[in-house]
DNA sequence: ATGTCC
């Protein structure tokens, strides 16, 4: 007779404890019938590791070969292509990584591994939060405003953002769409309170970094132009962080080697379905920011403003099966969304003092069919700092602003987003053309721009006080 | 970028 399995002999054989033993332990018995003892062990270990655990995937040894759609003129610019190349190779290893590009644009955010601003990574049956990055739908809108003085234009918009990030709606002001409300309350991210508070509460505003907005001159009609630049403020902010958490649960079960930035959700599960269908919320709810702002202002001038087209460059986008993330990247293709302009015209900014591109993609696959979103940073924020060290800020702003009227909201000058914070805008429009990312069908010549300015939220001044 | 760890 032989000896009976008990739930002991498989911990012993390096089964890991669990509500599923006795079951694991009975079929082994049954088996004992016909095989050896040691045999039905060695069965018992497979079928654990096939019904009982989820595969565990490892780093791919080389990600999918980058695509580099950026040259260096200068040592700095050498130095930023280096790190850009290094930290994508890093990413791209990612298991659920099949192709991955850079732009001119291209320079690092985050921690070593993690997708690079002017950055496109496409995926299969995975979306990674920390791949469109927190600033969901970050996007580009423009309004012909028509034979509108500028000067006008300008003092208009002046009064209708709300920049900063204590910047808060009235509802005298602008209500959010019923329609838009009921969709997030019966989604299971997009209900969340503090998704809804913002949506109400920030709806019309702006907040702060690079975001702006820019009037300009069309060079082809001579006609003004409003041209804003922001995402889904709070409301992106939220979602983000509940993505985050979501991914880094599931990645923690099959992929415990994904770095903590790369983390993904199943698509095609149910979470994954709902997570694609909040980011399209999200990314209704700011097409409506953009949107009521421009109706403001036009309105203002006792103008339609209906000639308006706009388009999104940190998002997700489905294509042929796989999901591409853009995090700085403009879609370059006809279709990228539903309600793309019909004359395929995307935006393009570069810094205040320099024309705003209106373009076609090209759809280049070498570019896996995305083009720049802008001109992109050579250096961080304190390193450009560094370099205005001995002069004043109103020096600096007078000298940069020169022809144009440059206004910050808060008051105060914000060194960080003037021109020379920013890579040379010929090189960028040299190599979007040379690399044949997108044709410039028009350029909107600067006027004037709108910014935040440095604010001293409390949480900045707590900080500093420390 | 986000009231930047509820």
């Amino acid at each position: 007779m032989i000896k009976a399995i008990t739930n002991r002999d498989l911990v012993d054989a390096g089964i890991p404890g669990g509500s599923y033993l006795p079951s694991l332990t009975a079929r082994g018995n049954r088996l004992l019938e016909d095989h050896s003892r040691e045999d039905v062990i060695q069965r018992l270990k497979a079928i654990y590791k096939a019904e009982y655990t989820v595969p565990i995937v490892p780093l791919l040894e080389e990600g999918p070969e980058l695509k580099v759609n950026l040259e260096a003129g200068n040592e700095a610019e050498q130095a930023n292509l280096e790190a850009c190349v290094t930290t994508m190779r890093e990413a791209a290893r990612t298991p659920t990584v099949r192709a991955a590009a850079i732009l001119p644009d291209a320079c690092p955010s985050g921690p070593a591994g993690t997708i690079t601003v002017g950055g496109v990574i496409a995926t299969e049956n995975a979306i990674h939060p920390g791949m469109h990055s927190a600033d969901i739908c970050c996007s580009m809108m423009a309004t012909n405003l028509g034979q509108v003085d500028p000067r006008a234009a300008m003092d208009a918009a002046f009064r209708h953002v709300r920049f900063g990030p204590l910047a808060r709606n009235t509802p005298d002001r602008l209500t959010l769409d019923p329609q838009l409300l009921k969709e997030f309350e019966q989604n299971p991210f997009m209900r969340e309170q503090k998704i809804l508070h913002n949506a109400e509460v920030q709806l019309g505003t702006q907040g702060d970094g690079n975001h702006f907005y820019f009037i300009g001159i069309s060079e082809q009609t001579g006609d003004t132009y409003i041209v804003s630049h922001h995402g889904s403020r709070g409301v992106g902010g939220h979602l983000y962080k509940l993505g985050m958490k979501e991914a880094t649960k599931y990645t923690g079960s099959c992929s415990p080697e994904t770095l903590p930035q790369n983390v993904w959700i199943e698509a095609e599960s149910q979470t994954g379905q709902d997570y694609w269908e909040a980011l399209q919320l999200a990314r209704a709810w700011t097409k409506y920011n953009h949107s009521s702002v421009h109706d403001l202002i036009a309105r203002d001038l006792g103008v339609t403003g209906q000639d308006r087209f706009w388009n999104e460059h940190n998002f997700v986008f489905k294509r042929n099966g796989l999901y591409y993330h853009a995090k700085g990247a403009t879609p370059a293709w006809e279709g990228f969304a539903d309600d793309n302009d019909s004359a395929g015209r995307t935006i393009i900014p570069l810094n205040m003092s320099q024309p705003v591109l209106i373009v076609k993609g090209r759809d280049n696959p070498d570019a896996l069919g995305f083009s720049p979103h802008g001109a992109g940073r050579n250096m961080s924020r304190k390193a450009h700092k560094r370099t205005l060290e001995g002069r004043t800020m109103d020096e600096v702003f007078t000298e940069e602003t020169a022809h144009i009227d440059a206004r910050f909201q808060s008051g105060k000058i914000d060194t960080s987003e003037l021109p020379s914070a920013y890579k040379n805008a010929e090189s960028v429009i040299d190599q979007i053309d040379r690399m044949a990312l997108a044709t410039v069908v028009d350029r909107i010549l600067p006027h004037g721009s709108i910014m935040a300015g440095e604010c001293d939220a409390p949480w900045k001044q707590r900080r500093a006080a420390r």
